[in-house]
DNA sequence: TATGAATGAGTGTTCATTCAT
DNA sequence: GATGAATGAACACTCATTCAT
């Protein structure tokens, strides 16, 4: 892999191609991508690509650390601003489901990663997961030394998160095929309407992990 | 695609070729994975592979159609042992975590599956993976009129229950890498006994949808 | 690279390729040679090239140690059969030139390789070529014993004829341009007939080799 | 082929170009030498060189034409200090051998323009190297008139002292490739000391050309 | 039934060259 | 004069697939 502008602020050509390479990885996956594509389709010459870029592997790379750095700024951003551990629990799952939902490229991307073990993922990458994980677990454990939250373990709550946004995030096209295929049901389940899930997610997480009484 | 011996009893053989594929598109998926590796793997000759299974996307349908009809028949039969809802949710979930627990390749398919959109599921597969969602439907309504489980939307917690065990059993080499970032604080959670992990899953969830007295 | 079938022996194809492969690598050395072309004029597909021989490099060393075996085989042979030290001299002069005119591949192939400093030469390689330097060693420590040459380095001789022959058979073309260049004075030379050319060397080589008296 | 600034007096900067571009051609040949390497080695844009210098073709012809016109002016320089044949004859090889010997890119470049018959030489190039035939041409005749030299052909005379000058100053690397493949028997030769090998080349060659009395 | 051999159509990557500034 | 940016045309190499035996 060799990855060019390391330092220097990213160019316009550059978060473009990177924008457009986003949607092929989440659709295709690394292996299924073709870089051919994604200089058509960014309207941008291969060869430019691996010069503004690199190669597919730094194209990758640019794709995967700009989203979790974005989602960790975000996140700690929006957390910072409120006080009481409940709001920031609900405010944390609104975040994540917020960034994971308007980035549609997000968790097609993290759920091969983490399909494959994270065979991509660099330690900068990782890191800036690991810390999501560290704030979660500060609200839960802040939570907790006020009563307001039962002993819980932090990585399990973060895996249900995890799970459930991005599983919603990501099955949107296989439960429209799934509903198609049920027409003689009505559909049972309101998982349509985006805003309606996250809180439905959020009462979900909060009920199961409230102090007993 | 070309599909060969589709009726038919699957022969031993063919069960080899299926087996070692799984593992391949698991860890590559399937535009990574090679049928060359395949064969060699499985000791059998890539011609033999096509005159036996068919092509590659044969070879990936016999492999995820194999793990979801395994699937739904474990799950219908195990719950259908027990009568108590609430006991009939555990069931289902413990039956679904020791799926996918006991069968490594499951969540990697799936979760990449997921990631593209079910692009290449058949109808087949996607029925099935609906009756699974209906057997929790069941189970949630029956709670829900025995006053035992709150008014909840079963795809939600379709949703919740897929996304944190498929998320526990793939990210185990993501959560490894992390644990070995992080040595300086103590690693404050359980995610390491599976077992433990799965209760707490189904504690977790009976949590969110019991009835609020 | 790549080797396969290395200890087989080689199929009537596979030596088909590396003689088209010799051609090429002959007139524009490796950087310069197309693996496009190779497998165009030896009437067989790139993929199979690929399949047989292994990548360029393999094409090329294939070449390389089969010409390099070849002649040490060849010397061998021929130098045994005389005993004379004056004449074994001369066998092996003749058989070096025999060899390098026979094969017209093999002066440019190994005058680019000296060139680069044997960067793509091999151990199997350079112990053949050193094996040839040391016959010629034996054959004039014989002669020096015999008082029929004088003390001499056997490097430099080696040197001597190896410059000469892979010389004259290499810069045929070049001095074909020479000649049409200088049409005002006749060609004063007699580099045409190779044959008188070969004896010319020995009898350079011998007179500069043999004992004073 | 682009050729800009021919006639002009050369200047540094360029001058730089072609000393930095000879190394690479010497090392790697015309097809294996990278403009990207010349240009970020000699510290100038790869525009500048080709606003400078011109294409690669040109680049490669710049250093060529640098090379042979030098060897011409030194050797006619040195050659016309001397008046005895056999004195001629020595600083004819001495003089060659020391451009050689000194500049190490001459024999590598050419080695590998005489390996692929010249097709990169131009009809200058070809004119300088028939004009130092000459020289040695006349040198011979001179002494054959004067009765120190017996008749001999002054192409094969050039053959042989180009072929085992530019073998032995191009062959440095396999020799000592060489020799640390055979550590059992002691280096027998002399082969390391430049100008005592230069010595005996010369002693070689009066040897061989000396008059049979 | 089984496979070695062969290959077409891609696939990522390179590199000499140009051009606007 | 000088160069960063951009790219077309290769280029080596891969891989799913076929077919004669």
């Amino acid at each position: 892999m060799s990855t060019k502008h390391v330092n220097k602020e990213m160019s316009d050509v550059s978060r473009h191609i990177l924008d457009v390479a986003a949607i092929h990885f989440a659709e295709k996956g690394f292996a299924g991508a073709r870089v051919d594509e994604i200089s058509a389709e960014a309207g941008i010459s291969k060869s430019s690509i691996y010069y503004r870029v690199g190669d597919k592997e730094a194209l990758y790379h640019g794709v995967i650390v700009h989203m979790v750095s974005s989602m960790l700024e975000v996140t700690r951003d929006r957390v910072q601003k409120v006080s009481d551990a409940r709001e920031k629990l609900d405010v944390f799952i609104q975040t994540t489901a917020d960034f994971v939902l308007s980035c549609p490229h997000f968790s097609p991307i993290m759920m091969r990663e983490i399909a494959s073990g994270g065979a991509n993922m660099s330690t900068e990458t990782l890191t800036a997961m690991g810390k999501l994980k560290d704030y979660l677990h500060e609200i839960l454990q802040e939570g907790t030394a006020q009563g307001v939250f039962r002993q819980v373990d932090s990585g399990l709550v973060h895996l249900v998160i995890g799970g459930a946004v991005n599983f919603f995030a990501a099955s949107t096209p296989i439960r429209d095929k799934l509903i198609q295929l049920s027409d003689e049901h009505e559909c049972k389940c309101l998982l349509i309407e985006k805003e309606a899930v996250v809180n439905e997610i959020s009462e979900f997480v909060y009920r199961a992990v409230k102090a007993d009484r």
